[in-house]
Parts: structure tokens; sequence; C-alpha cells
RNA sequence: GCCCCCUUAGCUCAGAGGAUAGAGCAACGGACUUCUAAUCCGUCGGUCGUAGGUUCGACUCCUACAGGGGGCGCCA
């Protein structure tokens, strides 16, 4: 990565300024490079003098003098054209300068830029990833939700940051997989399923009652219609408990499928559905229950049995995993879960995304590695708030069509899974979003989604009109590219190429913070950059020389690749015409 | 009561120890016989919830308080 490169080189300078003596050789903190706000203070900048100058205090009790130190660093670092037997494309580092209190700020060598341009056609559709991850096994596990009836509206928050992220994670270099914990066993799809029994009664008119909180949704019709369409009434003559039982593999199979068509719809695919109910036939819950009893980590207590939880940090009370009734908990399962994920199946690290209402089982699994002896580190927890619809200024959590919970179906439907995508992504998880619906269908250009994919359409209309004005076909880069590109020295035509390079680090940071909404604004940023282009340097047009012209129509393929790979890694299209 | 998260422009939000706090929308003014105006340029707009503290330097870290949301079950 660029960055990487340059910290090295500054902190090379370092090393170099300390050896000759110019800089006192004292420990100094390692070498920070940032991004200054102000283009005038350079690509990059480092502020190393300036936390030299207060080690130089601590440790000598001498004031350092910043100016100086920062002036005895840049004095080190070798800039385009120092070194005679480099091409001038060879060098990252155009120019360095000593600016304010003692910050050094770096900027790019334009020929260097120039090249990168035909680096980035040629990576295509690898641009933007690095090598951070070094094929670790990553897993993210999203959505999850209790497979019970359609997505409610929220779980697409969910959906949205795991699917990026693990889009993001993918880009960075691990091996991810993508998983959905199906919660099938235990009280909620157990009502499900007894719902579910009563509603296919109903289609042949049994006057039967609903569970107390059985599950009563619209589209309870829509599963025991199917269910009749695949199993005729067989089960209508099958004892209760034997129908049920039948049901709860049709039924499972139902409500999967049409969680996994919304969730298509919205771009979002799994690798695995994982079944809680497996980690049962298995005998693993048990197995795993045995061993903690054993290890002295679950006991037995008021006729319940109970992890220790509270044996571990910030956690104050234990946690139930076999009720008095003998039936266990979702924690007994969630601790099998765990220790398949990482012991069984070996991940590096795992992702769990969760909304907010789950923070109180963040400690409990703390508590639940530690007592396996895996770090906890490990378990990542992804946390995000909730999703607040509103519609004329009221909030919306019913569906008009249906009277049951709104349905990420639906949302997807009305606004369209690009602009659903883009404004469930542009907030930092953390915080909640009121999204106004109204808003949305009325002013659906609005969405900045739009905006970035407008940019997209516009670069593919150039090209092929290109192709259509003479030019040979602009796919194909040229034998004498590397001569071209260097005609690309307007300012608009630098910021781009600047632009496109800081993908990487975009990707970077996202990774590192678990904060796939960055994206969003380095997506606007970078297309904003290729409208600047576009409205300051014309392409096509009889003023413009035609090695000029080539030269250009070489950045808008490259604009084109990292615009493409930003929508992509945001799960979102890049249309070629609009 | 205890714990966690949020509070930045009129609105929706970025910014996470650096230099003069940014974007979109809204409002106002300008640019279309176009390489796609779903665009671009400009103007207006801020005691970064409040009060202290740490630091050469704080929207960013610490403490307290206020307002908003969430969590504290033999529920999931």
């Amino acid at each position: 990565m660029i960055r990487d490169q340059i910290q090295q080189t500054v902190a090379n300078a370092v090393a170099a300024a300390q050896a000759s003596g110019m800089l006192p050789a004292i420990d100094i903190p390692p070498v920070e490079i940032q991004r200054p706000n102000q283009p005038e203070h350079g690509d990059y900048s480092s502020n190393i003098a300036l936390l030299a100058a207060s080690a130089v205090k601590k440790t000598t009790g001498q004031k350092g003098n910043p100016r100086q130190i920062a002036q005895s660093i840049v004095d080190q670092i070798p800039t385009a054209g120092t070194q005679a037997s480099r091409l001038p494309s060879d060098d990252l580092i155009g120019s360095v300068e000593l600016a304010g209190p003692g910050f050094i700020n770096i900027r790019l060598n334009a020929r260097w830029l120039q090249s990168q341009v035909l680096t980035i056609i040629a990576e295509g559709e690898r641009f933007g990833t690095i090598e951070k991850g070094e094929g670790r096994p990553w897993q993210v596990e999203y959505v999850s939700a209790n497979p019970t009836g359609p997505l409610h509206y929220g779980g697409g928050r969910n959906a949205v940051l795991g699917d990026t992220l693990a889009n993001l994670l993918e880009a960075a270099g691990y091996e991810v997989q993508r998983e959905f914990y199906v919660n099938d066993s235990g009280t909620q799809f157990q009502l499900f399923i007894e719902s579910l029994y009563v509603f296919y009664l109903q289609i042949f008119e049994r006057d039967v009652e609903l569970p107390q909180e059985g599950y009563q949704g619209a589209y309870l019709r829509d599963y025991a219609q199917l269910a009749r369409e695949r199993e005729g009434d067989r089960l209508l003559h099958m004892e209760p408990s034997a129908a049920k039982a039948a049901l709860k593999e049709i039924g499972r199979e139902i409500v999967l499928q049409d969680i996994k068509d919304e969730l298509a719809g919205l771009g979002v695919t799994f690798d695995l559905w994982f079944s809680e109910q497996s980690l049962y036939d298995e005998g693993l819950v048990d197995q795993l229950l045995m061993k903690l009893t054993h290890e002295g980590e679950v006991i037995e207590r008021d006729g319940a049995r109970w992890f220790l939880a509270s044996k571990y940090p910030g956690n104050e009370k234990d946690e139930v995993v076999v009720r008095s009734n003998g039936s266990p908990t979702y924690f007994a399962s969630d601790i099998a879960y765990h220790y398949d994920k990482f012991v069984r199946r070996g991940f590096d690290r795992v992702i769990n995304v969760w909304s907010v209402d789950h923070q109180g089982h963040i400690p409990r699994m703390g508590a639940v590695m530690r007592a396996l002896d895996l770090e906890p580190e490990r378990l990542v927890i992804l946390l995000y708030n909730l999703v607040k619809l509103i519609r004329d200024g009221q909030e919306v959590k019913m569906s008009k069509r249906s009277g049951d919970l709104l349905t990420v179906r639906e949302v997807v439907e009305e606004v369209g899974p690009d602009a659903v995508r883009f404004m469930l992504l542009t907030t930092s998880p953390e915080r909640s979003i009121e999204f106004d619906l109204s808003l949305a269908v009325q002013r659906k250009n609005e969405n900045r989604v739009f905006y970035v994919q407008y940019g997209h359409a516009r670069i593919c209309s150039l090209i092929q009109k290109a192709a259509k004005s003479g030019f040979d076909d602009p796919e194909v880069v040229p034998d004498d590219a590397a001569h071209s590109v260097t005609l690309l020295t307007h300012p608009a035509e630098l910021t781009l190429i600047r632009r496109m390079l800081e993908m990487e680090e975009q990707v970077e940071l996202a990774v590192e913070r678990l904060s796939p909404h960055n994206l969003t604004y380095y997506a606007e940023d970078l297309t904003k950059a290729f409208s600047a282009f576009y409205e300051n340097c014309q392409v096509l047009h009889s003023d413009v020389p035609p090695e000029l012209a080539r030269a250009r129509l070489l950045l808008s393929l490259a604009a084109r690749t990292a615009l493409s790979r930003v929508l992509q890694l945001m799960g979102m299209t890049a249309p070629k015409a609009m």
C-alpha cells in the first residue's frame, strides 16, 4: 500500500537522521502517516517531528525544536530525481516540505501518479484489494433472524452491514465465509410450527385455535398453502405430533426459501445456513455441557444448570443453560455453536452482526470464549442501532398491505435495492437511522447512489462513443500508453488519479474499524473527482489533440474500473446506461 | 437503580489526537444547439449538548451533568 511505503520511507529517514547525529538517538514513537485535510498540505503528512520533540524533552529534559527535527528528517527523504539511475515514474514521492509547527508534508510524484492509470486498468477486478488478511479464514455471521416469517425491515440493516463487511474482508485478503444461523430449535420456532399447523388445518376448514402467542401474520396463510401444495392433505390424517414433526422440516424449508428470496432481492447471499438443531442432533451441546461441568464452568443450582459467567470480567450474573424442566436455553446451543466455529471449523476470527438489543449478550459470549480457552478477541461483535421508518412524519411499523410488520421485501420494492442498501449503509452502525420513506420514493434521485451510478454510466457512454468516433478499440491499452499518460497534467486529472489511489486505504480503514459506511463517502468523493475531470477535460472534441484524447480515455477506463469496484464492494450495480 | 450507545450547519449525516470542522439536501444566484444537466460552479449557514480536566495541540481522550435510544428474565 502506498501509505505503508511512505511510512517506511519516513521511518528510514528518522533512523538516518539519528545515525547522522542530527537527531538524538532516543526512543521515538512509531511514524504515523496522515491524510491532511487541506490539499495545500500535500498528499500525506507526518507529525513525527512534533512527537519526537516531546520525546526529546522527556528523555533529555531539553526542549526539542520540532521544526529543526522535522528539517533533519526531511533532509533524509529521497525524492523523485534525487537518484539519477531511476526512471521519472519510479519514485513515489515528488516533494517533501516542512510546514507549520513541524509537520512534514509529502507530495506524490506526478509522473508516478500518471503511471498508476495503467496499473489500475491492469488490475481491473482486483483493483482495491490488499494483502492484509493473507488468506486467513474469517467468518461473518449476519441476519440470523428467527426463521418464523419474512424479514422485518430492521433486519435489512443487518443484512447490508454484514454483506458489505464480508465484501470488504474479501478485498482485504481474508478467506471469508458468510453464514446465517438458523434458530430452528427452541420456543420461537416451535411456536411457528404450531401456528403453521393451525393454518394448514384451517385450509381444510378444521376449527382449531392458535396457540397462545402463536404467529398469526397473513404470510402464514401463504406458507400453509405452500405446505398443502407440496404435501396435499397427507398431514391432515396424521397424529398431531407426527404432523408437527413433519411440518418442522417442511415449514423450515418454506420459511428459509422465503427469507432467501427476500435477501436475494437485496443482493445478499450466504455460503452456509447453519442449523441450530443440528448441534443437538449430533450431541455437541450435551458434549460441551459435560465438558464444562467437568471443568467447573457449569454447575447445578435450584434444579437448573448454570454457566458461571460471573467468574469472568464484565459479567455480574450467571446464565441458565438448562432450565429446571430439562429444556436447554438458546445459550446452551450458542456455546456449542461457537465451539464449532472456532475449534472444529478453525476460523481465525468470527464477526457477528447484532442489533443493539443484543448488547447484553456480548460480555456473556466473552465469558464463553474464556471458558472454552479461546482468546476473546477472536469473537468480534458488530453492533448496530435500530432503523426507524418514517412516512408522512409518522413512524411506520406495519405494512398497509398485509397488516403484518413491514418487511425488507416491501421496502426494497418501494425504493429499489441499490437505494435501500445505500441508505442503510451511509450511517455509522452505532447510530440509529431515521429514514423517510415518502421522501425516498418521491425524490428518488436524491439518493447519492444514483450520483455514483450516473458517473459510471457516463464513463461507459463516453468510451462507447470513442469507439464510434474513430478511436481504436478504447478497451485495448495501446503500446505507447506509458507515454500517453504523461500528458495527464491537468489538476482535475491528477486529482482523480489521487482519489482512485485512496481505495486501498479506504478498504483497510473500513475493515479495521468495522465501518462499512466509510465506503459510501469514498464512493461520492471518487465520483466527484470524476465529475470534475469530466467537466474540465474534454475527450472527444475537435480542440483536443488525439494523443491527449487517448490519454484521457485511458484515465476514463481506470475511473470506470474504480467506480465499478466501489459499487461492487457496496453490493450495488454499476449500470452502463441510465 | 446499574451498564452500553448517541448528541456536529435549518434537515440527514461524515470526521475518531493535528494545521482554517466537511458533504448531501433545503434556501439563494449562475451554467444546457452536452462527451448523458440524474450534472457542474458560486453564496448563505457551526460557541461540535453543557461544565471542567489531560495535552505543544481536543469534535476526537478522561470526569461530571443534561437530553434521546437500548440493555439488565429458568425470553430469543
